[in-house]
RNA sequence: GCGAGAGUGGUGAAAUUGGCAGACACGCUAGACUUAGGAUCUAGUGCCUUACGGCGUAAGGGUUCAAGUCCCUUCUCUCGCACCA
């Protein structure tokens, strides 16, 4: 390496050049380069690992460098810690906007693709992120998608995948099936169309199989709890009993599941969903109009509709009766719609006297209701809570808990009914009536029915198609290419058909972090020693939009490749953050409503008007949005202040996990601070012993930011850095026995300078694996530390004392504070507390 | 409604977990300096008060020698779920 001259005015660090110089470095001498080191222990390998972003057409925005400089400045540092580190980045490039794109103006995805991942790349590079870019993965790539349809068939060999003509959410925009996860307020996740249901013939995976251990081993994992609870909220998981109930004059029964089976005394009707298999046998001929329009009507209301009404409960009578099994009383049987068919068995004892919902509808259609446990008034409303239990046979006198226990056994004994589990959660719809995605390498032959492509067959390459707009029919453009669909059965050679429909995006983001393990093993998804060797993933970083979707079905994909023995480990990640949202300033007027920024000014220092109102604004903190102007571009940050000023104000701002307001003024104070040590370097450098205080600073900031980088408390590492640097700028020399250490200890942030001010330094090498400082816990503690003297709690004097000064000594000290004897004259001393290097409190009275 | 989390200066935020509230930074004020820059340097900056001092971490109450931190009540905001039987 050759040392090199900037010729720059004196203040204005040369950044520019600075971080070109070694980014080209990094690259050409491939110093991220990892490789699996077999002399490594395992205590000393960390795979830290970002969520990958999918290269849409606007480019990177701010929030995805946050969680990418959080990783990387651990990753730096875990390097110069000794530790063997997996850092690579990739592609979610399968995806929408593409095909959107390629319908609207025929370009291919994979060009709008390829084009995007180009500029992704670029803008990701120039952040002077240490990746591994041979490692780079891309999931539409053949290469990947091989692998992602191995995974499937597996998924299809163990019986988890299934066809279903079952209503599922249909998004009539994107034309296409969504999985549960993705409606919300009952529209599309993804464009925000209001989902329709509809009867389609779809690939379903049985996640609902694996729901118990996805709930179960959440307890292992190091993720928050907001997350955990997300999932385990999803996952809901509900203990109860399955009831039988007989109906009268028929050969059937329905069963019920409850929670409460502890009621079934008060349960005085029953309830079934509107696409209850029964509802139209049992009916009697004089109900059958009324609850055929029922029907009608339901089927007609999406599920939003029927969400929204929730609070007029409908319904309508069949006409038939059911059995109470435990009383042998007679009740009425209702069709409603607050009954979910998607739930349980589609159908509910209704218990009005305990269940709000189930009193709501027996208020509104006069239905009886009976009081089974004690505690309430039923007039008013449902008793939920717990109490003795009358009107309940060999139940009164019990108490909720007892009574469950009681009834199960009773029921489990006459074969009416047994314990059972309920979950929310539901199966996932797994194809995509799509172009832009994963073929399912299925074929449907018309003797042999649905055979697995082999494997050897893999990869199944996407075609090309004319046209990417969806078939009329619903089915993905792929239907349309006959010489492509139209195939030879893999068993028995005859005619067959290929499936046409793809996977869903999530599918490529369900393994990636396995790919990067080995991603050109041609063989296999990745080899057992690299997964062993990395496995699994230490520190996972992302947002907090895929607490759901992407972590619940990544961690049931993975559970099941560990069932087949191709992982080590039962959970993917074991340590989960979620980086807040960086939002932006907006301003709102008196009623709410917002003003894009360019409309604004600030008339004086924290007031803001309308300019072209004067209406003076509230400064509030919203997402940031085009219309309301305050998006800030990352390429034009970098190019102005630097890639190391983007990174470090990123982490300045405020703790990873919270969401916080950029604010381009305040990253101004990191340029400045960066510029400072920038103009500290080119003093006169000198190898004298500097001041003991100084020494003892120093140790100080090499404990605070060792461990507040280990801990990802970025944000106060930071400021110790510049409490350590405002104290060296008032020193006319700069000593390299404090300067050497420092240089180390900014390099994770601001890597570019760090490497630029290291060679400075005379070091020949990169200090990428330079050997991270340690500091003399000694020389950390202070020798005299300022103790604050209180009376009653109020601070009334403070003095230096030596941090070994014992209690005693403190009480006296403060005593005889002349300050102190003025306030405890002529009172009576009732306790004196003394802390040692904190504080003495004298209580008087 | 249920679940999770959060409310600290004009702003972003600190606070060794019960021990000086506001570190660090922005902004602002005053001054210095200059090769007029996105400068830089020095000092000041929670509120009230001439001062002594008083008040202050969403609001109210409590525990404690001592509370931003622990307990109770209330309010507000953010996120997730939403007739889940």
């Amino acid at each position: 390496m050759r040392p090199h001259e900037y010729h720059s005015p004196m203040s204005k660090y040369p950044f520019q050049q600075i971080e070109q110089t070694w980014q080209k470095y990094w690259e050409e001498n491939r110093i991220f380069k990892t490789v699996e080191d077999p002399a490594v222990p395992k205590e000393k390998r960390r795979y830290v690992l970002d969520m990958f972003p999918y290269p849409s057409g606007s480019g990177l925005h701010v929030g995805h460098p946050e969680g990418y400089t959080a990783t990387d400045i651990y990753c730096r540092f875990l390097r110069m810690k000794g530790y063997n580190v997996l850092h690579p980045m990739g592609f979610d490039s399968f995806g929408l906007p593409a095909e959107n794109y390629a319908i609207a103006t025929g370009t291919h995805p994979g060009v709008t693709t390829a084009k995007n991942i180009d500029i992704f790349r670029k803008q990701i590079k120039s952040l002077g992120f240490s990746y591994d870019w041979d490692r780079e993965i891309s999931t539409h790539t053949p290469e990947y998608y091989h692998w992602t349809q191995w995974i499937f068939l597996q998924l299809y060999k163990k019986g988890l995948a299934y066809e279903s003509d079952t209503p599922i959410n249909w998004c009539p925009d994107c034309l296409t099936g969504l999985a549960n996860e993705e409606v919300n307020d009952g529209k599309c996740d993804r464009c925000g169309t209001q989902v329709k249901k509809k009867n389609i013939r779809q690939w379903i995976l049985k996640i609902t199989e694996y729901a118990d251990r996805l709930l179960e081993d959440l307890d292992e994992l190091e993720w928050t709890d907001a997350i955990k609870a997300m999932q385990r909220n999803w996952i809901g998981r509900s203990e109860g009993a399955d009831v039988v109930f007989s109906i009268e004059h028929s050969e059937e029964s329905i069963t019920v599941y409850t929670t409460r089976p502890d009621t079934l005394f008060g349960s005085t009707y029953m309830v079934l969903a509107p696409e209850h298999h029964l509802v139209r046998e049992i009916v009697t001929e004089e109900h059958r109009d009324a609850v055929e329009q029922y029907l009608q009507q339901a089927q007609q209301k999406s599920d939003l509709e029927r969400t929204d009404l929730a609070k007029e409960k409908t319904g309508v009578f069949t006409g038939a009766h059911a059995v109470n099994p435990v009383n042998g009383k007679s009740i009425p049987i209702w069709v409603a719609d607050y009954v979910l068919i998607s739930y349980g068995s589609g159908a509910i004892m209704a218990v009005p006297g305990h269940d709000q919902r189930d009193w709501e509808f027996a208020k509104t259609f006069n239905l009886p209701i009976v009081e089974v446990v004690e505690g309430g008034n039923l007039e008013e409303e449902a008793y939920i809570g717990d109490g003795l239990h009358v009107n309940s046979g060999f139940l009164d006198g019990l108490s909720t808990e007892d009574a469950v226990e009681s009834m199960n056994d009773w029921l489990e004994s006459k074969n009416l009914g047994k314990r059972a589990v309920n979950y929310k959660l539901r199966d996932w719809v797994f194809s995509r009536q799509r172009y832009w995605g994963e073929p399912i390498p299925l074929v449907h032959c018309d003797a042999c029915g649905i055979v697995p492509v082999p494997e050897e067959e893999l990869p199944l390459m996407l075609p090309e198609v004319e046209s990417y707009t969806p078939s009329g029919t619903g089915e993905s453009p792929l239907a349309k290419i006959d010489h492509w669909v139209n195939t030879s059965c893999p068993e028995c050679g005859g005619h067959a058909k290929r499936e046409t429909n793809t996977m869903p995006q999530w599918a490529g983001s369900c393994w990636y972090y396995l790919r990067y393990l080995d991603p050109d093993n041609a063989m296999e998804f990745a080899s057992q020693e690299h997964i062993d060797y990395w496995m699994p993933v230490d520190l996972y970083v992302g947002g907090a939009e895929h607490a759901v979707l992407h972590l619940l079905y990544a961690r049931f994909w993975h559970k099941v490749l560990y069932d087949l023995g191709k992982v080590n480990s039962k959970e993917p990640f074991l340590k989960l953050i979620n980086q807040g949202m960086i939002t932006s300033f907006a301003y709102q007027r008196k009623d709410k409503s917002l003003v894009p920024t360019d409309e604004v000014t600030e008339s004086e220092p924290g007031v803001f008007i309308e300019t072209a109102t004067d209406e003076e604004l509230e400064q509030v903190v919203a997402k940031m949005s085009k219309s309301l102007k305050n998006v800030i571009n990352p390429d034009e940050i970098i190019s102005s202040y630097g890639a190391d000023s983007m990174r470090m104000y990123e982490m300045f701002m405020g703790p990873l996990q919270v969401s916080k307001p950029w604010s381009t003024k305040g990253l101004v104070g990191v340029f400045r601070f960066l510029d400072r040590v920038w103009r500290l370097s080119q003093r006169e450098l000198t190898d004298e012993q500097p001041p003991e205080p100084l020494v003892r600073l120093l140790h100080r900031t090499i404990k605070k930011v060792s461990l507040g980088t280990e801990h990802l408390e970025f944000n106060t590492a930071i400021s110790q850095m510049m409490i350590f640097v405002n104290e060296l700028f008032k020193e006319e020399k700069l000593y390299r026995e404090l300067w050497d250490p420092f240089v180390l200890l900014l390099s994770p942030y601001a890597p570019h300078l760090g490497e630029e001010l290291h060679q400075r330094l005379g070091h020949e090498h990169s200090l990428a694996y330079a050997p991270w400082p340690s500091w003399d816990e000694e020389l950390t503690r202070e020798e005299e530390t300022e103790v604050v003297f209180q009376v009653n709690g109020k601070v009334r004097a403070k003095a230096m004392m030596s941090a070994e000064a014992d209690q005693e000594s403190m009480k006296q000290a403060a005593l005889e504070h002349q300050r102190i004897r003025q306030w405890i004259e002529g009172k009576v001393v009732v306790k004196i507390i003394a802390i040692p290097q904190r504080l003495v409190n004298i209580v008087v009275k």
